[in-house]
Formats: C-alpha cells, structure tokens, sequence
DNA sequence: GTTTGCTTGTGAAATGATTCACAAGCAGAC
DNA sequence: GTCTGCTTGTGAATCATTTCACAAGCAAAC
C-alpha cells in the first residue's frame, strides 16, 4: 500500500488526531465520534471522517472509531511505529532547548548527536548529549543512522548545513533557522519561524485595527 | 483601506518577501523582479505578482519593485511599523530561550514581562526580565498595555492561560504549549508544535521508504 | 520614433481543499 | 422483527488558491 497523495494541512490534521486518541486511550475510553474528535481538533465532523476515509474504512456507523485501533492504525500511516534518529547542528539557546525537550525521545524522536562550530561548545556535555564539532557531522551522521536532522544555527550557515545533512544521508530537515532553505537532492525540508509567526499575528491585529477605527470614525 | 480578506499562507509570503527586502535593501539593491522574490521565497513568479496586487500596484512594468518603497508597502500592511508589546507565560527551557532569543525585538517584537507559577523561577531575572508571579497577569498585562500573549507553559493549563490572557485584554496569541486551544473572544491563536512538525516529516520519511519497498521489491 | 527585451498586473482556467447532504448501516429498545 | 437514534463513508457542490497566458507598459539602444 503506497498511501494516497495528502495534503501537508491533512497530515497536520492525522497528527493531531493521533495525539488525541492516545489522550482517549489513556483515560480508558473505547469509542470516539467525529463530532468529538472534529470538537477537540477543532476541525469539521465532515473533514475527519474524510481525512480518515482517505486511508480506509475505520469505523462502525453508527458508534464512532475504536479508539485504541485508530490509534494504532494512525501510528503506522504516520510512520510513528518505530522511533526516529535525529540530530542537532547549532547548539545555542533554541538548540539547547531542544537538547533539553524530554517529549521529543517520549513521543519518538531519539537525539542521538549534536554539532556545533564554536570551540567553547565543542566537547559540553547538554543534557547528555556530548556536543561534537561539525567536522565529525558526515561520519556521525553515516555512522549513527541519523534520518532527521534539525538545523538552529543562525541563518548564514543554515543553507550550506542542509545541503551537507543531505548528502551525509538524513531524509528529512526540521529547520530553525530564519531563512527559507531550497532542498537538494530530494530531501524534505520544514521550516519552524517564531517572528514569521508572530508576524502574522501582527497583520490581524494590524487590520483589526485598521476595521474597528473605520468603523467608529467620527 | 480595510484590508481585503487573505489567506494565512499568503501573510506568511507576505512576511517572507519583506525580509528578503530587507535584506536586499541593506544590500543596497534598488529594483527587484517578482521573478527573483520567487527564487528566494520558493514561490513562483505569479504567486508573487498575485500577492503583491491584492494590496495595489507597486511595480513598474519592464523593471521590477522599488526595494525601498516595497519594504515600507509591506511593514505598513502587516502592521510591522510599529513595534509590539508582547508577554511571556512560563519561563521552562523553550520561554527561557524565547527570552534570549534577540531577533524579537530586533524585529518589533518587545518581551515586555514574563511569568511563571514555580516558586523558585518567581523573581528571578531571565535575559533581563524579571518573572512574575501568575497571579499578576491581568494587572500587569493591562498596565504595560501587553497586545501579544506567548504560552509556554505546560499542555494542561494552556487553555486556561489563553482564557486569562484574552479577558486582560491581549489581542494575540502565540502557543507554544502541544494542544490545540479554542480560542476565547475572537482573539486569534496560532500554535507551534516541534513535535508536530517532526510527526509530518515521520510520514513522508515512512511514505518514502513504503514506495521504496514497493519499487524494488523482489 | 521604432524596435527589442523584459516585467507587471490580471482575467480566466485549472487545480486543490472543504463542506454538504444523504444513503447505508449499526445497536439497543420494545 | 421493526422502529428509533445516531454515525460513518462518500459523491457532488462549493469555496479557495494557484497557475496560465497575455495585453499593457517601461527603458534602453539605435
């Protein structure tokens, strides 16, 4: 079975379910509607059961989905099964952060190595992964397997990093950094941006500013 | 001019095209294409022209965009003129690195307070800001006239915070916490989710190795 | 002035995503 | 068995976004 094409928003969507599910399961519960999931995702009724029917048929008409099966079957769509090896390259504040993030290894996201170009980094020890220097990030990465790789240096060197994690063998690239990266080979790349966030928050509050003074102009 | 209705994906290249003017700005460059935008934003040309032309005629036909005066176009819609008042909620390793994270007020976003629940973090002075106890939010962020509320707290009081900080008047708010909130009035709330993210890369790595053993199978 | 080369701005077409609406189906009550 | 209430799965319809394609326009060369 080579899934269906999906959008990146419907696969968004998948992730979110499955993290609910596992919620439902934990408190016991055995059945769940789309009313319910749409509820708590914050989505339609009509959308999860057509995110879901995507992939097959899952539930009994009638009852809802089970939970503890859906869950299971979300886990293998999504590749979550078995758990991934990640690295990190740029060790400085987001970095740490991550280094220190218990729910990455928790939900399936081993960090199994780190980089960094700065000498006074090099060799530390941050939440027990040893910093090593990016020299080593070829080897490392051939030698540890790594299939993910995140990148939080700063932007300059973001674009050269991506293009090394590709060719050393990583398939995906979570990117912190504030640059849009292209992708080389084919190497899938996302790219997570506090201020681009934030800006977009800027823009609605902007025009909910720009609508209220029109609308209570003298 | 109140604004014309736009998609949240069509902000975010809004965003993107005013750093990579800003950029283009400081290197002196004057004149623009839609085509070289595209280049750098991994847009296409069209899109580019499409977005720019929902706020008005900017280029010049034959020639491109005036860096300058586009950079300005864009600040003045997404609202980014101004600089904006912002307040953090939970100062753990990701709010902490928030806090010395400079690129916020380097690009309009002030950190104006911060607070957590902890005893042991109440007082304390993180990156130069001193975090408060919870129970000072809604006085504080009246006081300081805060617009934009960051969470980063744990899951399960996230929602509560947002309630708390939508009554205290904010108008925004960035969630870094891992559920989905409802929001409260009609502030909007966008979420950042690390893991999320890495779940969408889980299903293409998987979707990708699926299609491999598909291909090559004996 | 005319030609050339390039670029914008934009309707129209194509594509993609979401919502509607309802037949099909399940389980429990009686 | 049949009736009731509820829920799935899905074609069709709607709505949104992106791409196409080209007339209109600018500047420089000659």
């Amino acid at each position: 079975m080579t899934g269906p094409r999906i959008s990146e928003s419907a696969v968004r969507r998948l992730a979110l379910y499955l993290r609910l599910l596992r919620d439902l399961r934990g408190q016991g519960v055995e059945l769940v509607s789309s009313r319910e999931l749409a509820e708590r995702s914050g989505a339609t009724s009509a959308q999860v059961r057509k995110d879901l029917s995507l992939f097959g048929s899952f539930g009994k008409r009638g009852r809802g989905y089970a939970v503890d099966a859906l869950a299971d079957t979300l886990e293998s769509i999504l590749g979550l099964e078995k758990s991934w090896r990640v690295c990190l390259v740029g060790v400085g504040k987001i970095g740490a952060a991550l280094l220190g993030y218990r729910d990455l290894s928790r939900r399936g996201f081993e960090v199994v190595a780190a980089f960094d170009t700065e000498p006074g980094k090099v060799g530390l020890e941050v939440f027990g992964i040893r910093v090593r220097p990016l020299s080593e990030l070829a080897r490392i990465v051939r030698r540890e397997r790594v299939e993910i790789g995140i990148i939080a240096t700063p932007p300059e060197s973001a674009q050269e990093i991506a293009k090394c994690l590709a060719d050393a063998g990583v398939g995906a690239i979570l990117n912190f950094a504030p640059v849009e990266l292209t992708e080389s080979d084919h190497v899938p790349i996302r790219t997570m941006d506090v201020v681009l966030e934030l800006e977009g928050l800027s823009y609605l509050l902007a025009t909910a500013a720009r609508t209220d003074r029109r609308s209570t102009a003298s």
